[in-house]
DNA sequence: CAGGTTCCATACAGGGCTGTATGGCGGCAT
DNA sequence: ATGCCGCCATACAGCCCTGTATGGAACCTG
């Protein structure tokens, strides 16, 4: 048996999604493990970790702890999917930015620069990794698993930074002074205008690029 | 009363600490709010502030809660005080940092740029500031103490980069494109090894000092 | 030495959370 | 129709935590 499966062996999902359900009264559909996942991850961003529990989640989603229980073996396994779901989307999120890549690496550093800026879903990609960096700071799983993201995140801005003609010890140490300023960005968002946000990433453009003198 | 006094008035520290105490078998002093204050912050270091308990505590003091609540009204007035501490102390530091500044800005700029790299106290700061960091994402009263704390170093920055001769609004962009660069060597100081890192300051010192062209 | 004060121990009431055991309804297959 | 299975509700035992009420020992004051 498989240590994160629960006590019967549920389908990882439904195969045949059933109109009417168990409890007669409403007709809503059968809960499926990531509707847990993603309710939990909605606490995370907002309340840590710690507010993570079984009870909580399941009065947000209107059943009782019986149907957790049937779908998670315990709350560390909840757990360690939130964090496999999160892991999975950022790889597969980076994934993607490396196929579409263009073949001017300046347009590939104006897109990763553009990143903290579009949209409410980077704006909450960005909560959700701020509440892992939390989490992780006393969880060895959650620390592992930012790290890779980190590492590998840092790495593809090394690769642009190499394109650009650096070399790879200084293309690296670019990297590193570009992720910095995306990882501030999130998280001292309340520093600054947004007027003045924007001229920070115009200029953090530019000196990024910007080639050493003496 | 105030709002943070316990039921009785405890002297905020004891004006003549007693060689014998309350308790018979031990010899030890009476405890201070400090002592509860620092348990407190240890602990949120380590675990979080959700995991900052009264009778945790007092299991790491030896004492039972009934000391807490004698010198504490609640749970609130203890994290309140804890903040409060970790405010002082902060602005404590840049205080001093401003009075011994050197004459030359290229001197205050690699004193800041050394701060996280020496001795373990400047590592503990940055633990706590990172924990508190992430406690103010959800918490009213930190996040106020930590903005104010941001803006305060952020504002130092950008006066020694005016006095390097950078116009009002470069200034405060290199100060905050430092800054990020300084959170994120606490925040992400697994990346990369010891060597890598003394690069990465050396190359950003000169980086943040160098004039755009275009 | 009598009485008050300081500081902590102990006991109590109440609520929150976990995990397990078990019951039960509806849909499906035979 | 019968019986099984998926999915959830309910009940139970146990632990953790808070805040208050009260007791009590050591110390100080007069």
């Amino acid at each position: 048996m498989s240590a994160t499966a629960p006590r019967t062996t549920p389908r990882t999902a439904p195969l045949r999604p059933r109109r009417r359900n168990a409890t007669p009264d409403t007709g809503r559909l059968p809960l499926t493990p990531q509707a847990w996942i993603d309710a939990a991850t909605e606490v995370l961003v907002d309340q840590g970790i710690d507010h993570v529990r079984v009870d909580v989640l399941a009065g947000e989603l209107n059943v009782t702890r019986g149907s957790f229980y049937w779908h998670f073996r315990d709350r560390e396994d909840l757990l360690r999917r939130v964090l496999q779901a999160w892991s999975e989307r950022s790889t597969e999120q980076l994934t993607k930015r490396l196929e579409s890549a263009r073949s001017d690496p300046r347009e590939q550093l104006r897109d990763v620069m553009s990143l903290p800026f579009r949209g409410r879903a980077a704006v909450r990609a960005a909560r959700i990794e701020l509440a892992i960096r939390a989490w992780a700071r006393r969880d060895e799983m959650a620390r592992q698993a930012l790290d890779e993201s980190d590492a590998s995140r840092i790495g593809y801005h090394r690769e642009i930074f190499g394109a650009l003609g650096f070399t790879p010890d200084e293309a690296a140490m670019r990297a590193f002074v570009l992720y910095s300023w995306e990882v501030a960005e999130s998280l001292l968002h309340r520093q600054g205008s947004a007027a003045q946000r924007q001229a920070r990433r115009e200029f953090v453009e530019k000196l990024v690029q910007q080639r050493l003198k003496r």
